[in-house]
DNA sequence: ATCGGCTCGCGCAA
DNA sequence: TGCGCGAAGCCGAT
């Protein structure tokens, strides 16, 4: 079975010795579900040769913790475990990707490499140096997406409503079962030994003072059963519950769709199995899923200005330089949201509730980055620390969602303009007032008290 | 409780 | 060129 070429990205396609090939993993965590081993495999194969599975750590990463390295490497060890079974060998490298990739490549004389799609631009960094020092064939597979990013739209789109249609005359196309995975069926020819996971943790330079959290178990299996109890305790009822902060109404799946230790594709196909008994949730979910997510990976792949002022739509641009100078009535540094020290119990709540958990509830996640913009100096001040936040606590930090969040809260984007106001101009205001109409304050404040 | 207005610009119909 | 409508809202009038 061949996967769809419009997955793939030629980054070179040059005629090669033969030999291993490699599948150079790093969005997507996973061996189940996953077009980018696929595609590896596939090539390995036809060419006659083994295949082996390689992830480059970096010693720091974007601001990541202890919380999110930790959830990492757990399903990476997972990963072991899964590619030994069928004899498939897995490497961790540390260093520089591109320096170590390219040794390696060398060292075991690869036929080819293959590495999974990623709109961040550090990732993009990575790849387009790594592409000058290879000579061979190097491709990139959209494994994250269930419509490729590059084939559901060729720009940036300006909204849900311009993607929508695109997404979903493709998904026929996409939206397929995944082939099996096979065993190893070409001979090692090299030597290979087991990952020292204890010389990998002490290679860390990270902040260990953002605990791991405990409510959530990493890895491909956990992340399935995960998925299996949202369809069977928390779909029906979705599309009513996901917006009261108070009741678990959500799926639950960002960490484990982040670090790709599961498919969305995946997702999607186990959801759609039950749109007969709940159309309104299953849909509400799916839009979500696909639209809103496959919405953020183009923003970010086609807007490289994705987490700064400039990336925010001219209109908004505008409309917030014009209010640059407006009156604050609050205003806080970093270290006071950090603390969660505003005069606002609500907006505290929230803040202890990403510390605490590493996973604020999705509607508060709007509130929280508003006020943010609303209680600093600047907006770009605003854009620093709740990128700087959110990064560093949610177990889905440096996810295109979470820019993407931020940029709508902040600047606009995907939203339309709203009618002239201090501080935010024609950036949509949220407030208390709102939230209280719509779920139990108190309640929520109280759960996440000091 | 409910409703209209606020406001911008994309994409499509014409 | 005109028109409908959009990622989660707010506000004041009724």
């Amino acid at each position: 079975m061949k996967i769809n070429d419009k997955r793939v990205k030629v980054f070179l396609n040059e005629k090669t010795t033969l030999g291993p090939i490699i599948y150079w993993m790093s969005r997507d965590q996973r061996v189940e579900d996953n077009w980018a081993f696929l595609h590896a495999q596939e090539l390995a194969l036809e060419a006659k040769q083994p295949l082996v599975v390689v992830f480059c750590l970096v010693s720091e990463f974007l601001g990541a913790t202890m919380r999110q390295y930790g959830f990492m490497l757990k399903g990476l060890e997972e990963v072991e475990s899964k590619l030994k079974k069928i004899h498939i060998p897995f490497y961790i490298l540390l260093g520089d990707p591109p320096d170590e990739l390219e040794k390696f490549t060398k060292k075991i004389k690869a036929g080819a490499v293959v590495t999974d799609f990623d709109p961040l631009k550090i990732k993009r960094n990575w790849k387009e140096t790594l592409r000058k020092k290879l000579n061979g064939a190097f491709y990139e597979v959209d494994a994250h997406n269930i419509v490729p990013c590059t084939a559901a739209s060729n720009k940036q789109e300006y909204g849900a409503y311009t993607i929508r249609p695109k997404i979903h005359k493709l998904l026929p196309e996409f939206l397929t079962e995944f082939p099996k995975i096979k065993p190893q069926a070409h001979k090692i020819d090299f030597s290979f030994s087991e990952i020292n996971w204890k010389k990998i943790y002490s290679s860390l330079k990270i902040d260990s003072t953002v605990e791991e959290v405990d409510w959530i178990t990493p890895g491909e299996n956990a992340a399935h059963q995960a998925l299996k109890d949202f369809i069977k305790n928390r779909l029906h009822g979705y599309d009513e519950n996901r917006n009261d902060p108070n009741l678990d109404g959500q799926s639950g799946l960002s960490p484990y769709l982040h670090f790709g230790q599961l498919s969305a594709q995946r997702v999607a196909l186990e959801v759609s199995k039950h749109r007969s008994e709940h159309r309104k949730d299953v849909e509400a979910f799916l839009e979500e899923l696909i639209i809103r997510r496959e919405l953020s990976d183009n923003f970010c792949y086609y807007n490289h200005k994705y987490d700064s002022f400039a990336g925010f739509p001219a209109w908004a641009q505008k409309s917030l330089n014009e209010h640059r100078d407006d009156a604050r009535q609050f205003v806080y540094t970093k270290s006071e949201f950090e603390k969660a020290k505003t005069h606002d119990e609500l907006w505290n709540a929230s803040q202890r509730q990403l510390v605490k958990t590493g996973k604020m509830h999705g509607y508060m996640r709007m509130y929280w980055a508003k006020k943010v913009l609303e209680w600093t100096a600047s907006p770009e001040e605003a854009l620093k620390i709740a990128i700087y936040l959110n990064d560093k606590y949610e177990l889905d930090g440096r996810d295109p969602n979470g820019y993407v969040g931020i940029a709508w809260s902040l600047g606009g984007v995907h939203d339309r303009a709203w009618f002239d106001r201090p501080i935010f101009g024609k950036v949509r205001f949220m407030n208390d007032r709102g939230c209280a109409s719509k779920f139990d304050v108190k309640g929520y404040s109280k759960k996440y008290s000091v």
